[in-house]
DNA sequence: ATAATAGTGTCTGTAAGACAGTATGGT
DNA sequence: ACCATACTGTCTTACAGACACTATTAT
């Protein structure tokens, strides 16, 4: 086996699928390309790894850098490397995608690095106007939220630390874009062990009887699943 | 956004778990290396990431040069990456894990690279007598398979192009260790609609009965899964 | 005949989907 | 009073797990 210094050398990033509910909708993180190539199109948060640093934690910087999430609540897992020999045409770059999931933030912008960054609602994200392969991380990133909500309790991770089962429910219909029957969803949810623990306090939203508010349980899977058909 | 030459250059590595069934035991692809750091001890096959060549590509590559298996039977999947700064000593290396399920192969070392090959039980790996992070790759590529085949039909790529119920049970066997119920398993298998296919051809094993003999049906996910308890 | 494995049928408990009904608030 | 939302209970159907039973081969 040969030493790592006689091989070529890559730039690795990380780049970022940052996704949200707002107003019922899956929303991303995109920002506007200041420079070329692909100056002035969309493009998923992201920058290079340093020299000093493991991936999750430049993922974490990165977010911070462009967010200004400390992305306490929320979570954070890598999604995957994505290393096509031509997908950036100034040199050799690996990019190691993160999936971010994050609750309702504040306007972006508050960040510094990008000349712009916006919500986009992922349905009307156009394929085309992403650079580089983004469209495509952002559908693996879209792709793997959508099954994780299935048999985990990330749902939670779009919510404030307390939520109601109906903001949960909002969550699971933003992300699988249908409908889901609140009674039966509320059975499932409070039933399975350790996803909820009632905090006792209960909330008034509107009209209606108040419901009552939870955090997150101890539980890492929910068994059986979810279905979203 | 800065030019990616002016960020700081990683050396760019697949590794590879490989898992196969052996004599009812899942077994893991490791080969013995012949330089410092580590020499002597086990480690994952794997390689370097050529100029211009895909991650994928590189994995198969790699896994044909230490295997000499060119991987048409079979499964490769991107597992991870694993980048600490300190994972290697001698300068910053990304590896882009990969994870392979094959048929049971000819003993190895057919292949070139590595000082010595061998199918090891992954129960019997001590995760301290691999080299870099390797244990810890392969622990997560051995619970991405053990995950996989409860709602995929991966299963199928453990064993030969045709094979029968039994021979498909042995691998969820082997993989989960645990025992199946085989009248329960052939129910759930054979219903499952696009899963296996019958070529209409019989095999005799030892005594008993003969069996049918399968082809991989079209299907892509088993739902509702199969359940390892 | 006996053993062994392949494959089918039946029963039971659990849980999902559908939806009626009750509880508790705002307007 | 009325409506909207939270929550509970009931019914039906589907399916997993357990296991009796039949089918087809080797010895």
């Amino acid at each position: 086996m040969d030493a790592p210094e006689d091989w070529p050398r890559f730039a690795v990033t990380v780049d970022l699928v940052v996704l949200t509910v707002r107003d019922g909708a899956l929303h991303v993180l995109l920002v506007r390309r200041g420079e070329d190539p692909w100056r002035g199109a969309w493009a998923l948060p992201g920058g290079f790894v340093r020299p000093v640093e493991d991936l999750h934690e430049a993922a974490a910087r990165e977010l911070a850098e462009e967010t200004g999430v400390h992305q306490a609540a929320g979570h954070l897992e890598q999604l995957g490397s994505y290393g096509a020999p031509d997908r950036d045409p100034r040199m050799r770059v690996v990019s190691v995608a993160h999936l971010v999931l994050a609750p309702d933030l504040p306007e972006p912008t508050a960040g510094t690095d990008a000349a712009a960054a916006a919500w986009v609602p992922v349905d009307r994200v156009a394929g085309d106007e992403l650079a580089f392969d983004h469209a495509r991380i952002l559908a693996d990133g879209v792709e793997r939220a959508r099954a994780k909500l299935e048999y985990s309790p990330l749902a939670a991770a779009f919510c404030a630390e307390r939520f109601t089962v109906a903001e949960l429910r909002a969550v699971y219909e933003a992300v699988w874009g249908r409908a889901l029957d609140p009674r039966n969803f509320h059975r499932k949810v409070t039933s399975a062990p350790g996803l909820l623990v009632d905090t006792g306090e209960r909330r008034t939203e509107g009209r209606g009887r108040p419901a009552a508010v939870y955090r997150r349980g101890p539980a890492t899977t929910i068994a059986p699943p979810l279905s979203r058909d």
